[in-house]
RNA sequence: GGUCUCGUGGCGGAAUGGUUACGCAGAGGAUUGCAAAUCCUUGUAUCCCGGUUCGAUUCCGGGCGAGACCUCCA
């Protein structure tokens, strides 16, 4: 068996062969630090996270690199620097943006199971390494300098457009905006533009006076060669970023170095709606991930992050999905069963020495497909809840390995029970003793009357018997 | 207008040139004082029209429908 992964290149299934199996290399576009991520944004991250664990799987967890970037130059940014901290130097109020939003970042893409990668380099950090391919650029040809720009001439490239598939004719024949004047061709793009007082600068290429700052698409070239060298094994991204963000990562790092390829296998993410719709700010079917998971703002209750996940990877991940709070209610009521079903004491290191199931592996080995994957996790759930315990751990493994275990266990299955403080708790404990007496007695109006002034106030019993035959009530709130 | 992706049961969602996963919901049963919870069993589908084929939901063509992208911009 080997990994099978659909290359937006070929536009085919291919088996993946690493250039060096002692490191395997990914990488993955990530966030523009301005703004708070939305769960479009997460689908990314959880994706290409699940494909890092398998590659770690596979290949052993220290022959895996893994990079995402973090974009911390970039106009959105100053505008809300200067927007947020009006009285602020304009460094200082950036400062404080991309701080504060990655912070926020990290904490959602945790919470919602992710592993940290490898490396997360800044974009600022990397500006020595796009001015050097930038006069690189300059010098063989590929680029010009005009008006204070260095641009990117694309007719320079013989296949330029073998990302998105399409051709210069087609590209321009599309265009729908005005073409600046200083372009030689109008499918050219921005490698470097002018600073002016206000801005960020810094010294600029090729030979320009004053200082400038990057363009967008050559944070990700510089730092991925940098970090994972001229050719690597797989990058990842959403659809969106097909063109025209890697179709010219790609001009830049082939025309720069001269490789057949900058990444062997390209692979990118389908595009997440909200109930239906394509998530709008002016629509209001708009929502972060912070808002998901803690706020409330979808479904008037927060959802574990461990159920956002299971219910993005319902769906595979080249498909569109629609995330609705139908479908985070199915995740939750699917991934409770599993949980329950696995919860039992381990002893230390106890997972360590299992392996998640063949069938799991198998699963992902086919381009990520989850669906078998998941069929297979409800049999190892009927088997583990008849109380084979080989079961339950292997269970547990497999959700561990998935990034699917909730790390607070107890609180993700009595969920809402955490809201009862005490005195509450002994109420409704007394209620419940008190009607197993009535019912041994035979009261049955008297028991039903408790039953029902519970469950209008929230609190569903559930009944059943212990080993000796006796009654016991459990109780849950209702959802 | 161009490029690309997709169209499976009530819903979600896989797979496949011939026997059609899995989950939710529904139905029937067990259990229960009656329920709930739980367990067992179970019905229902491949957008339309052609073509290739012994046979297509699967391959090809056309149509209809949905979505993404078409340059520095959200």
């Amino acid at each position: 068996m080997s990994i099978k992964l659909y290359n937006t290149l070929t536009r085919k299934k291919e088996v993946f062969t690493p250039i060096d199996e002692q490191n395997v290399r990914l990488y993955v576009c990530g966030p523009t630090v301005y703004d708070f991520a939305h769960i479009g944004n997460a689908r990314p991250v959880i994706v290409f996270d699940t494909l890092y664990r398998l590659l770690r799987h596979t290949y052993g967890e220290a022959h895996v690199t893994y990079v995402r970037n973090i974009t911390d130059v970039d106009d959105k940014i100053n505008n809300r620097a200067t927007q947020d901290y009006p009285n602020e130097p304009l460094n200082e109020a950036i400062r404080k943006v991309t701080e504060k939003t990655e912070a926020q970042f990290q904490n959602d893409m945790d919470a919602l199971g992710n592993l940290r990668p490898t490396k997360q380099p800044r974009a600022t950090e990397y500006i020595d390494e796009m001015r050097q391919m930038i006069d690189g650029l300059v010098e063989n040809g590929h680029a010009y300098v005009s008006e204070g720009h260095v641009l990117f001439h694309t007719p320079s490239m013989k296949d330029y457009g073998e990302l998105s598939r399409r051709t210069l004719d087609e590209l321009r024949a599309g265009a729908r905006v005005e073409v600046a004047g200083y372009k030689k061709d109008e499918s050219d793009f921005v490698l470097w533009k002018p600073s002016d007082d206000g801005q960020p600068g810094w010294p600029s290429p090729a030979g320009i006076q004053g200082l400038g700052r990057p363009g967008w698409h050559i944070e990700c070239s510089a730092m991925s060669w940098k970090l994972l060298g001229e050719n690597f094994d797989i990058h990842g991204g959403g659809i969106d970023l097909v063109f025209p963000h890697h179709e010219n990562e790609i001009a830049q790092s082939k025309c720069f170095h001269g490789k057949d390829e900058m990444a062997n296998i390209w692979m990118h993410n389908g595009f997440l709606q909200i109930n239906g719709e394509k998530m709008s700010k002016s629509t209001g079917n708009f929502f972060t991930v912070n808002q998901v998971l803690e706020t409330g703002a979808m479904g008037e209750r927060p959802w574990h992050g461990a159920v956002a996940r299971l219910a993005m990877l319902m769906t595979h991940y080249r498909h569109p999905i629609d995330f609705s709070i139908a479908k985070l209610e199915e995740a939750e009521g699917t991934l409770k069963s599993w949980v329950e079903a696995a919860n039992v004491e381990l002893d230390n290191g106890e997972l360590d020495n299992i392996s998640p199931s063949q069938e799991i592996i198998d699963a992902l080995f086919d381009d990520l497909n989850l669906a078998p994957a998941f069929a297979y996790l409800h049999g190892l759930k009927n088997k583990a809840a008849k109380g084979d315990e080989e079961t339950k751990i292997q269970l547990h493994c497999d959700l561990e390995f998935l990034g699917l275990w909730p790390k607070d266990v107890q609180a993700f299955l009595s969920a809402g029970n955490l809201e009862l403080d005490a005195s509450r708790v002994a109420e409704i404990e007394g209620l419940v003793a008190q009607r197993l007496a009535h019912l041994n007695a035979k009261e049955w109006g008297e028991a039903d009357a408790i039953r029902n002034q519970l469950a209008d106030e929230g609190i569903q019993l559930k009944d059943g018997k212990d080993d000796d035959g006796n009654r016991t009530t459990n109780y849950e709130l209702k959802s």
